[in-house]
DNA sequence: CGTTGTTAGTTACAAAATCAACCGTTAACT
DNA sequence: AGTTAACGGTTGATTTTGTAACTAACAACG
């Protein structure tokens, strides 16, 4: 009974959070059912396919992912025979991590995916919207 | 080493992601650290603070939570006494949910946090910023 | 050198999310 | 009524995440 005037749809943590998983839904079913990937294995598969040659410590600086998820992820993509790892020659805490010929042609698949799946969430939205919300998430993501 | 064209940061389920768990982390701190409270708990209780007594089904057609972890959510807020469930006459498979006085107050203690989080955020953008992007996250937000 | 502190990455254990199967109840159809 | 299906909600098994403690390697300073 007695309501209320807070509007949890108003709420930023909260709308950003059903934006957020309302979004990736679609796409996350495409890297489950094609490669049996979580979304902590595409990420990493997808800054090594962008940015090339990286080490775990790197990838977590970018993508903010706590360093265990980390860990596990590359194992799971070793095993998989997405990536090989090969330890630095001057300091031997190191891996340097590289994708095989199968995780570039993973990688490249999935990338042409998100790019029309991005291309269908813009649609949603007016090229205005697009600019701003751009703009204004990552501001928001900035500081953590 | 080769790099790319695709930017993660303009992908834009990557991006959200990365906004909603910067701009939910001081937040879920305090529901965290002053009630013990995990976020499926936390939107429960807001959800029946704000429209007052539901069901956990209709708690679940709003807020798209899958209803184990709604069902878990209400037996913890009720062991810990912030509600209260009664079967109902009609039909007896669903239960109403009603916050306590408790479970009123721990709301009101938290609305009134969330008001003032939400402002600290909305000032790191502009006015023109904050209307379109809640306008573009909610159409984002809508369909599932 | 040798001690102490830091760093990259892993592991072990607990907490939480997911998924499927389940129970009791109501609805639909015969 | 009697059967079957659907629904609200719970439970248990499995998977995934989070936290802390750990190993091995390097760095800094005496």
């Amino acid at each position: 009974m007695e309501s209320d005037d807070f509007d949890l749809q108003d709420f930023l943590p909260y709308l950003l959070n059903q934006a957020a998983e309302a979004s990736s839904l679609a796409f996350q079913q495409v890297y489950k059912d094609r490669y049996g990937m979580l979304r902590t294995e595409w990420r990493v598969l997808f800054h090594l396919g962008i940015y090339g040659r990286m080490t775990a410590r790197e990838i977590g600086q970018r993508s903010k992912m706590h360093k265990t998820k980390i860990s596990r992820a590359v194992q799971k993509l070793a095993d998989r025979r997405f990536l090989t790892r090969r330890p630095d020659d001057d300091d031997r805490r190191l891996e340097w991590l590289d994708l095989t010929s199968q995780g570039r042609a993973a990688y490249r698949d999935l990338r042409e995916i998100a790019m029309r799946y991005d291309a269908g969430l813009s649609d949603k939205l007016t090229a205005r919207e697009n600019a701003v919300l751009r703009q204004a998430l990552r501001k928001l993501a900035q500081d953590r």
